[in-house]
DNA sequence: ATACCGACCTGTCAGC
DNA sequence: TGCTGACAGGTCGGTA
């Protein structure tokens, strides 16, 4: 389940083995799903781009693309192709010759010979067009300010774990750290936004830019082996201290790690440590 | 405007 | 063994 570490990793992986590659075609699924803009349109517009950078905005991947020097000149000078990767959503780098895994959606055949694939089982990826200046629904977490972070939650009724998945407020958090980071930094996810004191929404932007920067270490030391090949390994070795720990004792306290469903998602947290 | 909730999807796994 | 149902959750659209 990609969230932010996961989608700087995979973004990072592939603007490392594609960067200065060019789209040749492109071939699209069936399905109308994964996409926000129009297949024929996106394939019309991918072709004959220079892959310029892959970076990560919030959840997504966002590839800069400028006309290649055959590319007519009424191509717009620079598009972004982003792809958010949903919940099962991944890319491959491949040949021609690796096998075609099931659920695979799109596949943009490159000048250096090489495939990028997009497989997505579950289809809650999206892919989109974008006119080249995009910035995301909301606030990136690894770079706000504390004051700016203060503000986002002023004033609302919602719980927090809520706010800190609502990518409208901040970008790029999910369910996993969501949790992790509450627990980090004290805090029940069902206490109300507006309510948190100053102290705690500072040990909240702490705890998420913490364990946040942990998680993209920890991605990043296989970042190859998850672009080139089946693995999702990196992820797994960030140690989790409640998500996915429901009834194990808390490493702080000892006391059983409780679950609960909040915001319609799996709420994991230490009723001692957090208050 | 804000908040909440079901729908969308398929793979996995516990339980029978 | 093979089946059924619950569960996982990012985002969107409908509703209060």
């Amino acid at each position: 389940m990609p969230e932010l570490p996961e989608v700087e990793t995979i973004a990072t992986g592939v603007h490392r083995q594609l960067r200065g590659d060019t789209i040749l075609s492109v071939w699209f699924s069936r399905y109308r799903e994964p996409f926000k803009t129009p297949p024929d349109e996106m394939a019309a517009a991918l072709c004959n781009r220079r892959i310029r950078q892959v970076r990560r905005v919030g959840k997504h991947i966002v590839f800069d693309l400028e006309p290649t020097p055959q590319a007519s000149a009424s191509f717009r000078p620079r598009i972004q192709w982003t792809v958010h990767l949903g919940m099962s959503g991944r890319l491959l780098i491949a040949t021609p010759r690796s096998p075609e895994m099931r659920h695979t959606h799109a596949v943009l055949h490159l000048g250096s010979g090489r495939e990028l694939r997009f497989v997505d089982p579950r289809r809650f990826g999206r892919l989109s067009l974008e006119p080249g200046d995009f910035q995301g629904p909301g606030t990136e977490p690894l770079a706000v300010s504390l004051a700016d972070f203060t503000a986002l939650f002023r004033g609302r009724k919602l719980s927090i774990k809520a706010a800190l998945l609502n990518q409208s407020l901040l970008h790029g958090v999910g369910n996993i750290y969501a949790d992790e980071s509450l627990f980090r930094a004290g805090i029940r996810p069902t206490r109300p936004a507006g309510r948190l004191t100053r102290a705690e929404l500072g040990r909240l932007r702490t705890a998420l830019r913490a364990v946040l920067r942990a998680a993209i270490r920890a991605g990043g030391s296989s970042v190859s082996d998850y672009v080139d090949a089946e693995g999702s390994k990196g992820f797994f070795q960030v140690q989790h201290r409640v998500y996915g720990c429901k009834g194990k004792p808390c490493r702080v306290c000892g006391m059983p790690i409780r679950r609960i469903v909040l915001a319609g998602r799996g709420t994991h947290f230490c009723p001692r440590c957090q208050e």
